[in-house]
RNA sequence: GGAGGGGUUCCAGAGCGGUCAAAUGGGACGGACUGUAAAUCCGUUGCUUCGGCUUCGAAGGUUCGAAUCCUUCUCCCUCCA
């Protein structure tokens, strides 16, 4: 039991402690208290924040105790541990707003009804100023400068604003009020999660145990998952759209993505990566990755269709065999005038790219009527039933 | 409080009076190829009724002509105190 908890976990600290703790909560009969953190400003999860999931999940289901932690009070003070830009503050309703949506995706992964939901402004919002002072002053400039960011940034003479300072305390803060056993994040959360060691202890409290699960490269292989660099899986994208990225990553990502985002078992997972190894076609194994992916987020007759799909729309030469989405004829010609070209046709079916990436696109020869590559922008249409267009790689129309 | 440096197209970053819709790299997109929406190669990357039009933090000004010079404003960074 205690080794499939400690799968992939990265860093535990102290590094012996998950026993410990364990033993404790069964000689006291009591389940531990296991936080994560969550900022409301960027409410969509992704594949990235599965792996933490998947982990709380497990201890879930030991009968441990999760307490989701919205950071509604220190989302308005805008969160620093992005690079440069400053959030805009949110409101309260968006904030609540925000929370639902993202609980609605934790519920993919883990029993919300056993799961608490708690909001950090409850109990921050009280505090008065002397008591905030009182608070930071437990912790020294020194210890905040061995977070790896704050250091660069001051090495690198880049600007720290002082909020920034005081939000891994407050993160800290929040492990003293609720009495966490356990914390959890990416190995990104290491410091913000030691922080609320030390502050527990100074509140005379157990320390809580850090669990640091390994970030996730996205798409391009190279940074992290991420929203703001766009390489994200989203728990709730579409089968097929799911499928595709999934199809999308770089062949050195495979082993990664088999340990962190499947729910094949231990032994199937050797398996995958055995016959890697023995030399089989990395797409094979990606297809049964991407498969895997679309069965646990959507359903198994979701990830056959988004597998069939994904053979026809990319693997397959045959414009026929192509799955076209089906527009309406009348619909066109309204928006058409009588004098029809190409380039018109094209913007009516992707309305958000301009007239002018348009003709570039057909100049590049992007788009095919009937197998037919056209090069002409200024081609006039002449629209009937069952005339088909391909615009770019995945793009396909039908008029009916 | 004092001194200096800077804000350029999705991002990073050149340009410092006309040849600038703006180098170069990244990203994105398209094409070829393929083992896939991998890799590789090539191309495109402000808008347009193709006459032009609007962009280089904001507003004014100088000039035949400004991203480039001047003024004010604004935001950021560094150093000194």
């Amino acid at each position: 039991m205690l080794t499939d908890l400690e799968e992939n976990i990265e860093i535990m600290l102290p590094r012996d402690g998950l026993r410990f703790k364990l033993q404790q909560s069964k000689d006291t009969g009591r389940p531990l208290i296991i936080k994560l953190g969550f900022d409301p400003t960027a409410p969509d999860l992704h594949l990235g924040h599965a792996v933490v999931l998947k982990k709380l999940k497990q201890f879930q289901e030991l009968g441990h105790q999760i307490v989701v932690l919205v950071g509604s009070f220190t989302a308005r003070i805008g969160d620093p541990t992005g690079k440069n830009k400053a959030r805009k503050p949110l409101n309260q309703e968006k904030i609540i707003e925000n929370a639902a949506t993202y609980i609605a995706q934790l519920a993919k992964i883990i029993d919300m009804s056993k799961t608490k939901v708690v909001f950090n402004g409850d109990w921050l919002d009280k505090l008065d100023f002397a008591e905030v002072i009182q608070l930071v002053s437990k912790v020294t400039i020194a210890q905040l400068m061995q977070r790896h960011d704050f250091h660069k940034r001051f090495t690198d003479n880049q600007p720290i604003a002082m909020h920034e300072l005081i939000y891994p305390i407050l993160q800290g803060f929040d492990s003293v009020h609720i009495k966490s056993d356990i914390e959890m994040g990416g190995t990104d959360q290491l410091f913000n999660c030691t922080m609320g060691r030390q502050l527990q202890e100074s509140f005379n409290l157990d320390p809580q145990l850090v669990l640091c699960m390994p970030l996730l490269r996205g798409l391009d292989g190279k940074e992290k998952m991420s929203k703001s660099l766009h390489n994200t899986i989203g728990l709730l994208d579409e089968p097929n759209e799911m499928f595709g990225k999934a199809m999308s990553i770089p062949d050195s990502l495979i082993p990664d993505y088999i340990d962190l985002t499947t729910d094949f078992n231990s032994t199937e997972k050797k398996m995958l990566k055995s016959r890697l190894e023995i030399g089989e076609n990395p797409m094979e194994v990606k297809k049964l990755i991407a498969h895997n992916l679309v069965a646990q987020y959507h359903d198994p007759q979701a990830a056959a269709d988004a597998l069939d799909f994904f053979a026809k729309q990319f693997q397959q030469k045959s414009f026929d065999d192509k799955s076209f989405e089906e527009v309406s004829l009348q619909h066109i010609n309204a928006q058409l005038g009588s004098v029809a070209k190409l380039v018109d046709l094209c913007h009516i079916l992707k309305k958000d790219l301009s007239k002018s990436a348009i003709r570039r696109l057909i100049a590049e020869g992007a788009v095919q009527i009937d197998s037919n590559k056209c090069l002409d922008p200024d081609l006039p249409v002449d629209l009937e039933t069952g005339f088909r267009i391909k615009l770019g790689k995945r793009s396909f129309f039908r008029f009916v």
